[in-house]
DNA sequence: ATAAAGTTTCAATAATTTTTGAAAGTTTAA
DNA sequence: TTAAACTTTCAAAAATTATTGAAACTTTAT
């Protein structure tokens, strides 16, 4: 294959990935377009490549910088800002994990535990049912949480020795 | 809390984080009512309960049972379909893991496969940037699947010490 | 064979999310 | 200060996704 098309592929697969765990596809999509440029780009640039609009591109690039996955960059006697893209895989995989914890799960780890001081009668199915369901989940979200810390801290080739060390 | 307000609290969070997880919000909405439910329900009690018509009931039963999230039970004597969780939060998150591996990992790693045998100028900065990515995304996606491919196999008490023991 | 009970389908509609584009805002250089 | 270069905002439009509801279909009992 080609290297255009082979951007081209790449692009549409990350936007496609991106749309199916919540994220914008164009979001994913510009996200793509940096990861693989060996230089920063502009918003002209990056809103020809992809067909999307001034608005658009604006908006999306605040957002990405919003997750700490892009930055920008001022060239020496040059107007425009140009961004890229951090392109440490392990940094990426990080900084999305540091930020969809803080926005999903600390909000519903935080309801799970007011959940879990819910008041009733012992003897009722609802009741018992109820309360061990959250406790599991309580259990198990909470299992998530400290292995995504430890991942927030660690070293790409530590932490992946360890984990596939244990499960050798 | 009472009880009927955490049930309300429980299933508008189940389903909000579906929704941000690419889950429709419906889907977990119902999943969640079925969760901390100890008898099955029929469609018409989903309905109710939930304020959503019978097409959709039905069809988003439809697709939890294709996610193995729930079951259908035939109740002796009765024409009715009743509709039950498995309440085992592990087995969830197993098959909620199993399925989004194969709906979206797999397909990505396989279009990444591809892409790693694009050709071109190894003197080309773009050419080199867009190999480095793919390859470093290659080799954590990698490890992602062998380490899902484990939890897959896995008892939940024997994952999680193993896990968080390396962690300490 | 028929009718009641229950289930499924899907075109139409509603709700939500994303995108556009033009106007307003900002910064810089002369 | 002015105007050109560039960035940001946001109401309106478009695109996408979810939901409804009534008709068609299936199953069971008589």
């Amino acid at each position: 294959m080609e290297l255009a098309a082979a951007k081209l592929k790449f692009i549409e697969a990350w936007g496609k990935l991106g749309s199916e765990w919540g994220i914008n596809r164009t979001m994913a999509q510009v996200h793509a377009l940096l990861l693989i440029s060996p230089e920063a780009l502009t918003t002209e640039e990056i809103m020809e490549q992809l067909s999307i609009s001034r608005g658009n591109a604006n908006m999306t690039l605040r957002d990405l910088i919003g997750w700490g996955l892009i930055e920008k960059q001022h060239k020496a006697g040059e107007r425009k800002e140009y961004f890229f893209a951090d392109k440490d895989v392990w940094n990426i995989a990080r900084q999305v994990a540091k930020e969809r914890k803080k926005r999903e799960l600390d909000p519903v780890l935080k309801i799970l535990n007011e959940l879990s001081t819910v008041n009733g009668d012992e003897k009722d199915p609802e009741f018992i049912t109820f309360k061990k369901s959250i406790k599991d989940i309580n259990k198990l979200a909470g299992n998530v949480d400290k292995t995504l810390e430890t991942m927030l801290k660690a070293e790409e080739s530590w932490f992946w020795s360890s984990v596939l060390k244990v499960f050798k």
